[in-house]
DNA sequence: TGAAATGTTGGGGCG
DNA sequence: ACGCCCCAACATTTC
């Protein structure tokens, strides 16, 4: 009896259905964990970074129970097939991928392996399976509303509880080969912030650190205080989430923990409000599931031939965060710099690019992609094609965010824009969200020049608003 | 999980 | 006292 353990977006000892059937059937644990040939949506360069520390402290936890973390590079089902001939493992387990490419493999390695070993394929990373949820008729969801309230219908029907951690794993008298992490070249050589490593120190221990820290001050304000971009107000959990280092179902559990010690039976409606939007992460994976092709292709088939501009120039001056918009460029720079985007700005940022510059969608998403920590499939598809206005229950194409209302609107004593754009911090509040609409005298007291210190904007809105209009006219003939 | 255009209402200044 | 205008505030429609 022996099992090895394929880790891959479950990077945690505890609530991980494959440590848990490989240390119920007893005999040595073989964790692996195998660096993939780049395909079409391998990790981005910000997500490497997060992986290489992922993986790190991965290994110490392993350490701390006895094991060890193998590291192998390759196809893995060739990686696999050389593993249990070194090891003669008698088993494996692994948490099963919700995106297209992920099930593809995880199938071929289940039916190609099936004979030689005993497989158990868990669901770690979703609170609901993908396949257990459905509308009355039988079809998948494309509504949040209806969908959340199944899924929190079902979770207070069947509450499960997340397993625990392993006390100790059962090592195998000899360990196989294993590449060192560094071996794996996920570091980039030069030329990234460093600033981002240490934005997002890794590790499970780290991840319920930061629940906790959420569930103590933040929570209680989250409903308000997540739309304002300054504030402490949102948990930072997405990073942890998308690798596994927390599950959604421990963070659920602390949840209702945490309205269990005060004596409720069931969450209070501000910290629903936070677990709703946990539930737009499995409604993502959900729609993911069910539509595979959505990562390239638009759910609505009528965007097919939207009319999209290819404004190279444009769409360079929105990742440089360079559009003369104060906070689409403050958005762009945090992005850059740490690895995230406060969910308010990505909303606007994105509508900036897709409406205003009317570039496609998946120009951004594929920004996203390699910039940001939290890089997901499931979550940067719905959130893109939810702006662009070409997915599920999305916002209609003619909502355009107006990129300095939203600003005064959300950052309206400008702490943001500052923080991100210190050479606006020496504008007054209200001079930052338009620079270009303060008066002269003023930015010459302050010793500020437009276009010098900081650009001109790129363009009219209210033009560029019009523009993307007459688009939509356009592609509905 | 918009914003702009357009419509309606009501208070107050004024002749 | 009255009608008229202005305009802010709010509501509705439209993109």
């Amino acid at each position: 009896m022996s099992t090895i353990v394929w880790l891959r977006h479950d990077l945690r000892l505890a609530d991980n259905a494959a440590f848990d059937f490989a240390v119920q059937r007893g005999g040595p644990v073989w964790p692996v964990f195998i660096a993939e040939p780049d395909g079409p949506w391998s990790p981005g360069g910000a997500a490497r970074v997060w992986l290489h520390d992922s993986l790190a402290a991965l290994a110490q936890e392993l350490a701390a129970v006895g094991s060890r973390l193998v590291i192998r590079q390759g196809d893995p089902l060739d990686v696999l097939r050389e593993l249990q001939a070194e090891t003669g493992a008698t088993a494996l387990a692994f948490n099963a991928r919700m995106e297209p490419a992920g099930r593809a493999r995880d199938e071929r390695v289940r039916t190609s392996l099936a004979t030689a070993l005993q497989i158990k394929v868990g669901n770690s990373s979703l609170l609901c399976r993908p396949d257990r949820i459905a509308t009355g008729s039988g079809a998948p969801y494309r509504v949040f509303t209806p969908f959340w309230r199944q899924v929190y219908a079902s979770l207070r029907q069947h509450p499960t509880l997340p397993l625990s951690a392993p006390a100790q794993l059962p090592a195998p008298d000899r360990w196989p080969a294993s590449l060192t992490l560094e071996s794996l070249a996920l570091l980039p050589a030069k030329d990234w912030p460093m600033g981002l490593r240490q934005q997002w120190p890794a590790g499970a221990a780290v991840a319920h650190r930061v629940l906790a820290a959420f569930l103590d001050e933040a929570v209680d304000h989250y409903a308000v205080a997540r739309d304002f971009p300054a504030l402490p107000g949102v948990s930072r959990l997405s990073p942890y989430l998308h690798n596994g280092q927390i599950s959604p179902r421990q963070v659920w559990h602390a949840v209702h923990e945490r309205a269990a010690a005060r004596g409720a039976l069931e969450p209070s409606e501000r910290e629903l409000s936070w677990l709703r939007q946990l539930a737009w992460r499995e409604f993502a994976h959900h729609l993911l599931w069910h539509f595979p092709t959505t990562p390239d292709a638009p759910l609505r088939p009528e965007f097919e031939a939207f009319p999209w501009c290819d404004d190279e120039p444009g769409y360079r001056r929105w990742c440089r965060g360079e559009t003369g918009f104060p906070m689409v460029d403050a958005g762009m720079r945090e992005l850059w710099q740490t690895g995230l985007m406060h969910n308010r700005v990505r909303m606007i940022v994105a509508s900036f690019l897709t409406k205003d510059l009317g570039v496609h969608w998946r120009r951004g998403a594929q920004w996203f992609w390699d910039t940001l920590v939290d890089a997901n499939l499931a979550n940067n598809t719905l959130g893109w094609q939810w702006t662009a206005g070409c997915g599920a229950d999305a916002a209609p194409y003619f909502r355009v965010f107006n990129p300095i209302t939203q600003s005064q609107k959300f950052d309206p004593d400008g702490a943001y824009l500052a923080r991100w754009l210190p050479e606006l911090a020496a504008l007054s509040p209200a001079d930052r969200h338009a620079p270009w609409l303060a008066s002269p005298l003023v930015l010459k007291a302050a010793g500020f020049e437009l276009g010098r210190d900081y650009p001109a904007p790129m363009l009219d809105h209210a033009a560029a608003r019009h523009a993307a209009l007459a688009r939509l006219e356009q592609s509905k003939r």
